[in-house]
Parts: structure tokens; C-alpha cells; sequence
DNA sequence: TTAATAAATTAGGCATGACTAAAACGCGCA
DNA sequence: TGCGCGTTTTAGTCATGCCTAATTTATTAA
């Protein structure tokens, strides 16, 4: 018997589970039923499996909870789905409506090298073509509420990159050429909005002055975290 | 009994009789068996079943076939294995001797789209990292001996652009910016080699002068066939 | 405290796709 | 023609993960 192997349908558990869980709901048989569309006697089923390998604490007739095993790999499965959601969007041009059901399928692709690689080819984006947040290697998610919008900052202000809110190809080409990375930290020197588009001048760390002078939406899409 | 439905199995199935047919031998339940780590009783099951979906043609004792919604589906998945090593090589990062597993995986998502989307934004390879053709959107695939690379042209040639050997995404740009795309019709007008770097002097269609000057390397990237 | 109701579990089946063991086939060679 | 051996098929199991129907548990209201 080979209880150590993950399967598709044990995957798709986790994350429903981890979706109640973040919804701060009661993850009973019927409420997991509903979202994987089965039968509450299929959900009590997976929940003794579940429960065996050690990736939820299960109490029949009270319910589930992720262990941190489980946790762990229900959050590799959402960062899998974000990820591949941007790819999709950011490079192969789908709408963001149009990506959702491709992205169930690919989040069960096992490597955790292609993953990561993928990651790093996108620029490390920290939200999703839905303004989710995409769950760094580490499982670590980014609070947008912390995050403000680069043309936000005001003169004198010190922020560090934080996030890419969507990361075409050509959009981060150019943030690289500026010089400008995840977890830069650099201090406003300048704002000002001239004929439809918005020029930020900056100091890194270095005391390099750069600039930015980009239409509004394209310095609305870096976001950045205040010191 | 929903037996429209397609499976891992099946699918792993006749890309495994694919690849046997291919090689000019006699599909067995052995060699079958051999090629999927299972057992012949097991292959003489999936037979059945792939016969009445009437993607083989199967005759007891004597072997199977596939049939040309078999073969359809067969190619298709070869098509999305090499387009996902492909972009992991090129795209990724990733040896070509690491991809091959992975591929195995991503041959199975289900999205015409997906592969359709990715093809173009590789541009159109005609062959993967292995220098395996890649089946294009309709089934075709390229012969590689028909091809010569553009570095092999002579003045006078008159060719169309077939094929990129790796495409990397810095090669891709650049081609695009030359307005070289697949299926150009191009007349050469002159080769030569400065300085380890190759030249090509070329007219399209629209009687355009352009040139290539690049290392050989990139120069030897691009297939055409001659006219 | 108990009865009613909603939710969860158990019991028993079914389809898929693997397996083993045993029987049937086919082909080469005497 | 017929024997024998390797290949193939049949028969019967097993695990996964789903289902329905029947039972059990928890909770709420009288």
C-alpha cells in the first residue's frame, strides 16, 4: 500500500481545504463537498486518508484541519496555480477569465524546479492577473495591504520593491535596465506628472539617481514597501 | 459508463504504440508492456478498451494499430512534449538532459490554446533541444533533411525561412526586429565571414534589402528551404 | 429531558487500471 | 502433421476514489 503518494484527488482536497481555512470557515464534509463537487460520504472517505498520512488533523463529526505538512503543500499547490495563472496572462497573452481551468491542471505538474524557474523568469511576481498573492518558495505570501503603488510615494519617502502587479515581458526589461530588482531600496527624490504620464526620480542605495518616466499604469504596476 | 473519456493511461498508451510504429516494429503486448513497466495482461485490457474507442485497430494475437483519430491524439501529445522541452531549454533554463520527465507530466494537460499559445511564443520551432521535429498545429511535421541552415545558402538562393534551431528569447526579438518571421520568402544576395561573425545580405518579397550579421552560431540557428 | 432535524459516517457497489496465475494460441521445426 | 515453447489472452484480485442508501451523531427547540 502506498500511502505516501500524493495523488490528484488528494491535492485537490488540501487546497479546498486550505481555501475554507483562509475563509475562516468550518471545514466540515458538506462545505468540501460543494467545492470539489462530490458527496459528503466521498469527503469523509479522503479525510481518513488524509488524516493517515498526517495532513490534516481529522475528528469525525467536528471537522478538519490542515497540519503543517498539509499546509505546506496546499500552499505549493496555490503558488503553482498563481504562477502559472500569470504566466499565462503576462506571456501568452490569454485573458485572466480564460486561464483558471488550465491552471488546475498545471498546478499538479511535480517539480518543484520548474516552478521556481518559471518564478524567476517572471521577475518573482508577487500578485496573480486577480491581485493574489503568489506565495514566494518558501510559502511566504506578500500583504498588498502593507504595499502601496509606486506613484503613491511622496518626495523624501524610502521604500524597497516589493512586487510587480502583472510583469509583461517588455515591462520587466525595462525595470531591469533601470537597474531595478525585487527588494531594492531606494528613496523618492521627485514626483511629477507631465503630459499623461508620471516621472518618478529615485536614489538607491548607492546614491545613484535614476528616473522612471512611464504612463501612469505602468508605475501603478510596481509596488513597494514603506521604511 | 463514460467511455469517451480521456485518461493518463490511454494517452500514455498510444504514445507508446505511436513511438513503436514509428521504429517500423510490431506493436506487441510485450513491448508495450516493456515500454510502460507493466504487464502484458495489463496491455491486452487497455487494448480492448482503446480498440472499442476506436483509436487502435486491434486483432487478437496479431497486435494493434493506430487509427487515424489515434494516431491524431498520439501526435498531438508528441507535439506537446517537445514544445514543453523546448521552452524549458530555452525559456528556463533548464540541460536538455533534465526536461524529459517533466515533459512527461505537461504532455497532459488538456488545452489546445495553451500549446497553441506557446508555440507562438517560442516562435514556431520546428525542432526541439533533442533536435526532434516538433508537429505543428495541424499534425505535420518538419524533415529536418530538406532543411539547410541559412549559413549554407549561396548568392543567388532563393529560400523560405522553416525552422529556428533553439529559440532562445533574445534571438527571437532579434529576428522579429529584422522582420524575419516563419514562411518568409527571401532571395540572398550575399554571404561572407568578417571577424568570426557572419553576414547575410538578403531581399524578401516586398524586394526589402536586409541584412543578418551575427556569430555563426546564431547564423547556423535559422533553417530554410530552398525554392 | 426528549424529540426532531440536519450533518456525518458506515456499508455496499461500481469503474479504472494495475496485478498474478492459468489456459489458449501460433509458429517453427522435426 | 504434430510437438513444444514463447506469447497472448482470460479469469479472478486489489487499490483508489467515486456513488447511493441506511444508520448514527450532534444540536436545537419544545
Amino acid at each position: 500500500m502506498k500511502l505516501s503518494e500524493k495523488s490528484r484527488s488528494r491535492q485537490d482536497y488540501l487546497k479546498a481545504i486550505l481555501s475554507l481555512e483562509l475563509n475562516g470557515a468550518k471545514v466540515s464534509t458538506t462545505s468540501i463537498s460543494e467545492k470539489l463537487k462530490t458527496k459528503p460520504a466521498s469527503v469523509t472517505g479522503m479525510f481518513k486518508v488524509l488524516s493517515d498520512l498526517g495532513l490534516i488533523e481529522y475528528i469525525p463529526y467536528r471537522g478538519a484541519e490542515l497540519t503543517k505538512p498539509g499546509r505546506t503543500e496546499a500552499i505549493s499547490l496555490m503558488r503553482k496555480h498563481r504562477l502559472w495563472e500569470t504566466f499565462m496572462v503576462e506571456n501568452l497573452g490569454f485573458k485572466w477569465d480564460e486561464v483558471h481551468e488550465i491552471a488546475e491542471q498545471l498546478e499538479h505538474i511535480e517539480s518543484k524546479e520548474l516552478i521556481d524557474k518559471l518564478d524567476a523568469y517572471m521577475g518573482y511576481p508577487s500578485f496573480d492577473p486577480h491581485g493574489d498573492p503568489i506565495p514566494d518558495a518558501d510559502g511566504n505570501l506578500c500583504d498588498r495591504r502593507k504595499l502601496v503603488q509606486v506613484n503613491m510615494l511622496k518626495q523624501g519617502d524610502t521604500a524597497s520593491v516589493q512586487g510587480v502587479l502583472g510583469s509583461s515581458d517588455t515591462f520587466l526589461r525595462h525595470l531591469g535596465d533601470l537597474g531595478i530588482r525585487l527588494g531594492l531600496v531606494f528613496t523618492v527624490m521627485r514626483v511629477f506628472e507631465f503630459d499623461g504620464s508620471i516621472q518618478v526620480e529615485f536614489e538607491d542605495e548607492d546614491w545613484n539617481m535614476k528616473e522612471m518616466t512611464w504612463s501612469k499604469k505602468l508605475v501603478e504596476q510596481l509596488l513597494a514597501e514603506l521604511k
